[in-house]
RNA sequence: GCCGCUGUAGCUCAGUCGGUAGAGCAGAGGACUGAAAAUCCUCGUGUCAUGAGUUCGAAUCUCAUCGGUGGCA
């Protein structure tokens, strides 16, 4: 094969499926030497958060690189956006040494924006932001929107009326740049520089719920409370970015009024990993090519594989 | 054993004066313009425990039976 980097399109291989359907395994038998992973995965960017993200370990990462994992503490804010530009910037950088770029991670939107590209709204201060958080807490959510109405009908017509972060988003950026959120066309086609091989990994709802009891019951086997205690402990907040996520913020609960029991917690991050699970499939649905597989026909997914390489671009 | 309360959706329970029933949770489907593990939208046919009776008509009133639950023995 000529040196990928003279091939543009760029060949990606995107993997992805919902929470605990079996992904991390099958990367590993996949594309051990011949690969490497870019992780999309909102939560795993986050250093010290291990155990509740179910992030591969060590000796695994060493066997398989990764990129985009632990990239940040969790009181910073990731986005789309930076994951877009991350991966771009890891693609170009894995062809350059021969190998095979691989996105691989559960978080739908990231593989959206990655697909499509992203519309080209400037970036904003996150202090509009907080602001209209801040005010959404004391003035309510039906004054921003409102506002929003004024200001950009049409992007008040397309949201929610009770969708307090797509107001928010909307408003920030009317505030921020002058211009309207709907202004911004969005990207109708993927976009020309990628060429992907959509791989959608999907099991039966009652196998992947199953899948998903055991692993939170191995979460906390493997000390997923003395991580939230630790993370508390050394100065992390149930308000920052990364401890919003399922495995994390239902300990909050427990830290603020004592109440809840360990049992519970444990029962409530099973149910949101399982709604997670939903959403996810529900958008992973709407991206556009996906070719659907069980995680164990790993045999055909190979063989899936090996024909895009072959594939002149 | 006696007395009381109770039995309605997967769960917890509403249900007025008798006119065949609806909330929350769970669950399902969907949306997604730089927070996305975020945020939001939509969806309620069930032998009203069972049997009989009263009635034009019973979840509702009466009786019996079977569960559950509390009190007294």
């Amino acid at each position: 094969m000529s040196t990928a980097t003279s091939k543009y399109p760029f060949p990606v291989i995107c993997l992805f499926g919902p929470t605990a359907v079996g992904k991390t395994d099958l990367l590993m038998e996949l594309f051990k030497g011949t690969g490497e992973i870019i992780s999309a995965d909102s939560m795993q960017v986050y250093r010290r958060m291990d155990i509740g993200t179910a992030k591969p370990d060590k000796n695994y990462l060493k066997q398989l690189p990764h990129h985009l994992i632990d990239i940040l503490e969790c009181t910073s804010q990731f986005n789309t956006g930076d994951f877009v530009k991350m991966a771009d910037a890891a693609v170009q950088d894995i062809l350059e040494r021969n190998l095979l770029p691989v996105i691989s991670g559960g978080t739908a939107f990231y593989f959206r924006n990655f697909l499509y590209g992203l519309p080209e709204v400037p970036s904003v201060s996150p202090d509009i932001r907080r602001n209209l958080n801040r005010r959404k807490e004391e003035e309510g959510l039906e004054v921003l929107r409102e506002e929003l109405c004024r200001v950009d009908p049409a992007s008040a017509d397309r949201i929610d009326r009770g969708d307090s972060s797509r107001i928010i988003r909307a408003l920030e950026v009317y505030l921020g740049t002058g211009r309207t959120l709907s202004e911004f066309p969005l990207p109708s086609e993927p976009r020309g520089s990628h060429r992907c091989l959509m791989i959608g990994l999907k099991r039966q709802r009652e196998e992947l719920y199953e899948r998903i009891n055991e692993r939170v019951e191995i979460m906390f086997d493997r000390g997923l409370t003395e991580e939230v205690f630790s993370l508390v402990q050394e100065g992390a907040s149930f308000d920052d970015p990364g401890m919003k996520g399922i495995g994390y913020s239902e300990f909050a609960r427990m830290f603020d009024n004592g109440c809840c029991s360990l049992e519970k917690v444990k029962e409530q991050i099973k149910q949101d990993s399982r709604r997670y699970a939903k959403r996810q499939m529900t958008f992973f649905r709407s991206l556009p090519g996906v070719e659907w597989f069980h995680p164990d026909r790993k045999e055909k997914i190979r063989e899936r594989i090996e024909i895009f390489l072959k594939e002149s671009p």
